[in-house]
DNA sequence: AAACAAAGTTGTAATGATTACAAATATGAA
DNA sequence: TTCATATTTGTAATCATTACAACTTTGTTT
């Protein structure tokens, strides 16, 4: 099964017919470890694509989301981030540049869901926010 | 000292002058343990305060937050809560009802600021998301 | 006390990410 | 083909947040 095989066979487990803008949006999630926004995803995507919407996007992402394909994160108080890495991991942003990083987990207790007085937990999102090693010697000059 | 002479030498450490419009703010976050958005903060003061301005409630919060008074959470896509207590604690927020609840945080490990390739962690944010037991039970019948 | 400067507050207008919605298009079955 | 359904598209609306300039307060200097 190549690439794109199992791209469309996640989307149909999902529950998604495989239209082309969903092939290439959850294809270009699952190859890019960016944390994109909806505008980058619509900037890469766009050349090869021409009448490709944003509003296709942000539809997109949202069932991806909800379906667990993908992760929205709420890095930063201007965008949503999506992330195709699914699997465990934290992430950090930098205050400065807005950089994010994955940060690995490996104190699996963190990464456990907790009962929470008959709450159903589904996701758990650590963020570490502070300032990156570039941002800060740039600031000691 | 009484809770007002206590809320004015928490702004005057942190560099503030103790207006009336930031201790009326810092003493709300310090008093309710709603997470409350700016909007609800107005909603709240602006009574006892007609003249308070959104603008006023926004710039003090960031800068509440900048010097580590209170902490920004973004929990949720529409708007940013904060929340007055600095203590280490993680949330849980109800994707269906919105509601936010503080949850415990009993490993130690979980709010160790981790070493990151040279950056420096300012701070850490943990949220679960999922649904809580009102909303379970609702879905249920 | 008047005059002044600095800090803080206010209201309005602009910004910009996201959503609503209705029209257009594609898909697949009868 | 014809029809029903799902999907996509573009535009217009929404709404939280920010920019900005005017106004007010505070404290200081003369």
């Amino acid at each position: 099964m190549n690439a794109t095989q199992e791209i469309v066979s996640q989307l149909q487990e999902a529950g998604f017919k495989p239209s082309l803008q969903r092939i290439a949006i959850l294809e270009y999630l699952r190859t890019h470890f960016t944390h994109p926004t909806v505008d980058e995803i619509y900037e890469a995507l766009s050349p090869s694509m021409p009448t490709l919407s944003k509003t296709t996007i942000y539809n997109t992402l949202r069932s991806f989301s909800q379906s667990g394909l993908a992760l929205s994160l709420r890095l930063d108080e201007k965008n949503v981030h999506y992330d195709g890495d699914t699997a465990p991991h934290a992430h950090f942003i930098c205050k400065d540049c807005g950089k994010i990083m994955d940060v690995v987990i490996n104190n699996t207790d963190m990464l456990h869901i907790p009962t929470l007085c008959g709450a159903e937990v589904q996701a758990v999102e650590i963020s570490y926010y502070g300032q990156c090693d570039t941002c800060k010697k740039q600031k000691e000059k």
